[in-house]
DNA sequence: AATCGTTATGCGACTAAGTCGCAATAAGAA
DNA sequence: TTCTTATTGCGACTTAGTCGCATAACGATT
């Protein structure tokens, strides 16, 4: 998980401020909770963890806030390959797309920044003429530790 | 939708009998949806459709024979960036990788084949040590008409 | 500080996707 | 035809996510 050390606690805060979004209890401890986050979280865990700073949060809540923070292109949305069920995860989004690498004997993910790839985005801007808003390339294989 | 017009119908059901997999009515009626869909299929799609073949398909078969098209390389799965909920599409695997590309205003899928995309999937072979069994690159945006 | 329009929340009921165990059935090799 | 093994339909279940609604809280204004 990309957790730039350079990255100010309350980022999130900040730019949801920054666009006269209103902040709220259950708000901020679901900003905390992805802040914070050392590895992908899917919409449950988030709860639980959000939980522990203020009780009262409640699922639909956390629904709620992911869309928004979606919406506001803050966060990303993963699917992992889907190696542990139907659930989607969630990071922040840094400036710099990645792609990620799901090992599908271990389950371990690797994520991957690459020139060749905002080439590619740059290629399909130009050519087909698409305006891109997000760009998810998930990869399921094996890792260098599980292949033989 | 990619249907190539050199396909011969009844591939899909080759590529199993080559692999020593048992043929049966439903997976029949499966099989010919999938080889003849002109556009992207759920699986709630792909049960109707087989029904008008074999109308004693169930739901579960359906989910297991594409559990069993996935573990033997023959689909991909898509989310198409979740225009319409949470559903998974389904494509037959051909030769060649492409990308998608969601319209978020009109919904449009667009398809494109890329050599960059193909260098870039040995690039993470190599400096990776990545053994890939599958890439999905979804991308979500406006396209060339709905973009100002 | 008190007011007030607007936005967000918790609750609970609901939908829809997908899973699973099991007994019955059908494939296909012998 | 027989027999083993894989597959099926059924039905009950789980789990992710949605939605309407009455209540609560934000934060701008006075």
């Amino acid at each position: 998980m990309p957790l730039p050390q350079t990255e100010i606690p309350g980022r999130l805060q900040m730019q949801l401020a920054e666009r006269g979004i209103r902040m709220t209890g259950p708000r901020r401890a679901i900003l905390s909770v992805i802040e914070t986050a050392t590895k992908h979280l899917d919409a449950s865990q988030i709860l639980r963890k959000a939980r522990t700073v203020d009780a009262s949060v409640d699922r639909s809540t956390v629904y709620r806030t992911l869309d928004l923070l979606k919406r506001q292109g803050m966060i990303d949305e993963l699917d992992l390959m889907h190696l542990n069920g139907e659930r989607h995860y969630y990071e922040r989004k840094t400036g710099h797309d990645h792609i990620h690498m799901a090992c599908l004997r271990c389950g371990k993910i690797t994520e991957f920044v690459s020139k060749t790839f905002e080439s590619l985005k740059k290629q399909l801007e130009g050519e087909c003429r698409f305006h891109i808003l997000v760009a998810r390339l998930e990869v399921g294989g094996y890792c260098s530790a599980c292949r033989r």
